[in-house]
DNA sequence: CAATAAATGCACTTCTGTTGCATGGTTCCA
DNA sequence: TGGAACCATGCAACAGAAGTGCATTTATTG
């Protein structure tokens, strides 16, 4: 595991306690995760606090949004060597639903789809929806 | 053009004046529209009986909700013959960056993805987002 | 140390979706 | 035909998440 002060700064985001606190929660976490879990890990922070955090940290290239339906913004570190700065990484998303947690497959790029004439794509999400690896008992 | 009345009543939906209104506005729009695109053009309704009127006709596989990751949902009227009582319809849709509009791709269906070993996919989300056929000036 | 800039905390707002409950209209059967 | 039961509608209020304004605290810099 890198410096997460050293990583912090290497982006360009000065590395305050809170922001430590808060990638380093995202950096142990395999699944993505919501301001309002954040908020439940850190009962002492602000949500407005955290709120810009990620913000920061999403306009930095650390994090990126996952919107997997479920109504709530999800966060997760980038993968090293990302360049979400320039366009996104089109990985697709996994939501589980027993677990209700979505994790990154960032190994399964969002496949090429022939589109209708006219239709130019730039940017796609894709969402599979179902049973996790560690609920399906294998 | 089948008959509203008709047709709702064998969806098992009570064809009342609102809801052949909401039914004919869908069934003339191009693009999905969301509960304040609705309210919007029938002023004198209320919001709450246009949302249920929404709900109503998703349960009874009227129409179908989309994500598209705007923040707001959106409903389209579903293909004859679509079984979304059953199963969710797979196809894509398409989410334009300049006119804001969002269509169902509904001859372009979700390709099979591979997963991970334990990953089981019981349902699927493709938005893609860029410039559609009408903004494309083709 | 003083001046400046950045980060944090609190309050408040907005927006969308949702529910409770009273009212009005339809259906249906004695 | 006269209701009783059921369904649709309208008004109000609420919930949850996202976002903003502004004052205060903390860090940086000369
Ligand atoms: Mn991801
Ligand atoms: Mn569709
Ligand atoms: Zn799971
Ligand atoms: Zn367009």
């Amino acid at each position: 595991m890198i410096q997460a002060d050293k990583f912090m700064e290497e982006k360009g985001v000065r590395p305050t306690a809170m922001r430590l606190l808060v990638f380093r929660f995202l950096a142990e976490s395999k699944a993505a995760k919501t301001l309002s879990d954040i908020e439940n890990t850190f009962a002492k922070a602000d949500r407005t606090t955290l709120y810009r955090t990620l913000k920061t940290f999403e306009d930095k290239a650390i994090v990126h949004q996952i919107d997997d339906g479920t109504g709530m913004t999800k966060y997760a570190l980038c993968e090293e060597g990302c360049n979400c700065e320039l366009e996104q990484d089109l990985h697709l998303h996994f939501h589980c639903n027993n677990c209700k947690e979505t994790v990154c497959l960032t190994e399964h790029k969002i496949p090429y789809i022939n589109l209708p004439d006219g239709y130019v794509a730039e940017d796609a999400n894709l969402v599979l929806k179902g049973i996790c690896d560690k609920c399906s008992g294998q």
